[in-house]
DNA sequence: GAGTGGTCTAGACCACGTG
DNA sequence: ACGTGGTCTAGACCACTCA
C-alpha cells in the first residue's frame, strides 16, 4: 500500500474507533509527517481524500477537524451490492430471474456502443440483504464480458468482483437517479404494490480505456435502502466530489 | 486563481469545446508542465480533479483520455438550484410558499443540533425550471442563519448565495437520497396525481466547522430532474468519489 | 505574530502499459 | 526498452486563523 494510503487509512480507522471523536482536531500536517515518516505531500493526500469523504473539514488556518464518523470504511462499495451489505454487517442474498444472450432494444445497444444487430447478455436478480428484496437490478454486459457469466453461478455472490477477477476492467461508473412506480415485475419481486415509489439508479459502467461494459436499471425499495452522497464545495481541495444534478428532458 | 485550477478549468474548456473530442488522449503531464509553466504536482492535481468529475480516464503507464464531455462548467452547483439551472441555460424561478420563525419538531432540532425548546427558520418554496415546477423545497435553517432570509426576499434569487454574500459559512452537504409518493402539498405544487413517486433529496448543511446550518427535504418531479452521481474506483487518485449507500433502516 | 494549511518547485525512483 | 503516470522528498513561500 502507498504512503498515502497507509495515513488515510490509519486516521479512517481511528475516526472510526473513537480514537478522534466527532469534534476533535487531527493532528497537524507536521505532526503526521514525524509520525509516519513522511513528507507533506502524501500526509496531504491523505487529508484531501478524508475531506472529499466528508469525514473531516479542512481549511486554510484551521486545524483539521473530525465531521462524522464513516458507516464502514469501505468507500467504492458504490460498485458492488454484496461489498455494501457485507461492509455493514449484513448478509446479502441474489436470486436470478434471467440470464439471456439476446439482442437489445435499439436504447440499449446505442448506449453499450454496439450496433444493433449486435448480441448482448442480459440479467435480471433480486438482491437482498437478511433475506429481506431490496433491488431488483436489470443488468446487460457487452457479449464478450456477458459470456462469463455464464461460466459462474450468479446466485453465488458478486457479479462484480467475479468480473474484476476475470480480468475485466470495471473503473467508471454514471450513475442517474430518480423514481419510478413499481411495475408488476418490480412489485412481485420486491414484495410491494404496483405503483409504489421505487428509487430507480440506471447505471453506465466503463472500463479504464472508456469502453461501456455494463447498462443497468436498479430500482430499490426505498424504505429499505437510501444513497448518500457527501459533497463540500469545491474550494482548495485537489479533487471535487463527483457529483451533478441534471434534468431527464434531454438537456444537452 | 491558483496554477492547478487554471490547468484543470483550461482543460475542462477544451474538452467542451471539442478541441479535445471524446477518446481523445491529453497532452502528457510533461508536456502540460512546459505549457503552464508549471512542475507536475499542478499537473497533476488537475487531471486527478478531472479524473474524480469523470471527464478523463487515468491509469499508469496508460496516457490520460478523454471519456465524456461535461454538461457544464459547473461542479459544485449541487449546493445552489439557481447556479445548476443558470449553468445549464434555462431560467430557474421560485415562489416562497411559507417564510416562519416556530419551535422545529424533535426530530428536526436534533439534526440541527439545538435543543427542543429553540426556534428555527422553515421556508417553503417551488423551484421550477422555465415556469415548470420541478421540485419543492422544505428548509430548516438555524435561528441566528435564518434570520437573515428575513432580510432580502427569497423570490428574487439564489438564498444560498444570498447567505454566502453575509458571510456564512456552507461548505459541506451530506444527501440522502431516496423516493417518496407525492403528498396533498406535493401534489399541488408540482402539478401531479397524489401518489406520483416523488425524488426525495434529505440534505444536511454544515458549515466549514462542521456545525449543522440546514436541514432540507427537496421533492423533484421524476420526469423533470435527476441526479447524476460518477465516481471511480479507488486505485490511484488521490481523491475518491463522496458517494456511500446506506439501508434506512437504522443501519447504525 | 505565531502557527496552520494551501500551493509550488525540482528532482528522483518505481510500476505499468504500449510498441 | 521506453515512456508514461504514480509516488515521494526537501524545501520554500503565501494566505489565513486564532490567540
Amino acid at each position: 500500500m502507498s504512503l498515502h494510503e497507509t495515513v488515510r487509512t490509519t486516521l479512517r480507522d481511528r475516526i472510526l474507533s473513537g480514537a478522534l471523536p466527532v469534534g476533535a482536531a487531527l493532528p497537524t500536517t507536521a505532526e503526521l509527517s514525524v509520525e509516519f515518516g513522511a513528507s507533506r505531500g502524501p500526509v496531504r493526500q491523505a487529508l484531501a481524500a478524508l475531506a472529499t469523504e466528508g469525514l473531516i473539514s479542512t481549511g486554510q488556518g484551521r486545524v483539521p477537524t473530525v465531521m462524522r464518523a464513516p458507516f464502514a470504511h469501505a468507500i467504492d462499495d458504490f460498485f458492488s451490492f454484496s461489498a455494501w451489505v457485507t461492509a455493514m454487517g449484513r448478509v446479502p442474498g441474489q436470486r436470478t430471474i434471467e440470464l439471456a444472450l439476446r439482442r437489445p432494444p435499439a436504447s440499449v445497444a446505442a448506449a453499450l456502443g454496439v450496433g444493433g444487430d449486435t448480441r448482448a447478455v442480459d440479467l435480471v436478480r433480486v438482491r437482498s440483504i437478511d433475506d429481506e428484496p431490496v433491488m431488483i437490478e436489470r443488468s446487460t454486459f457487452v457479449e464478450h464480458v456477458g459470456r462469463l457469466i455464464f461460466d459462474f453461478d450468479p446466485d453465488a455472490g458478486s457479479v462484480f468482483t467475479a468480473l474484476l477477477d476475470r480480468g475485466v476492467s470495471l473503473e467508471h461508473g454514471e450513475h442517474t437517479i430518480n423514481a419510478v412506480a413499481a411495475n408488476d415485475q418490480d412489485a412481485a419481486a420486491l414484495d410491494v404494490a404496483v405503483g409504489t415509489p421505487l428509487l430507480r439508479v440506471h447505471r453506465l459502467t466503463r472500463s479504464a480505456a472508456g469502453e461501456v461494459i455494463e447498462v443497468a436499471d436498479d430500482r430499490y425499495r426505498p424504505d429499505r435502502a437510501s444513497l448518500i452522497v457527501h459533497n463540500s464545495r469545491t474550494r482548495t481541495a485537489p479533487a471535487p466530489s463527483a457529483v451533478r444534478r441534471t434534468t431527464t428532458e434531454g438537456s444537452r
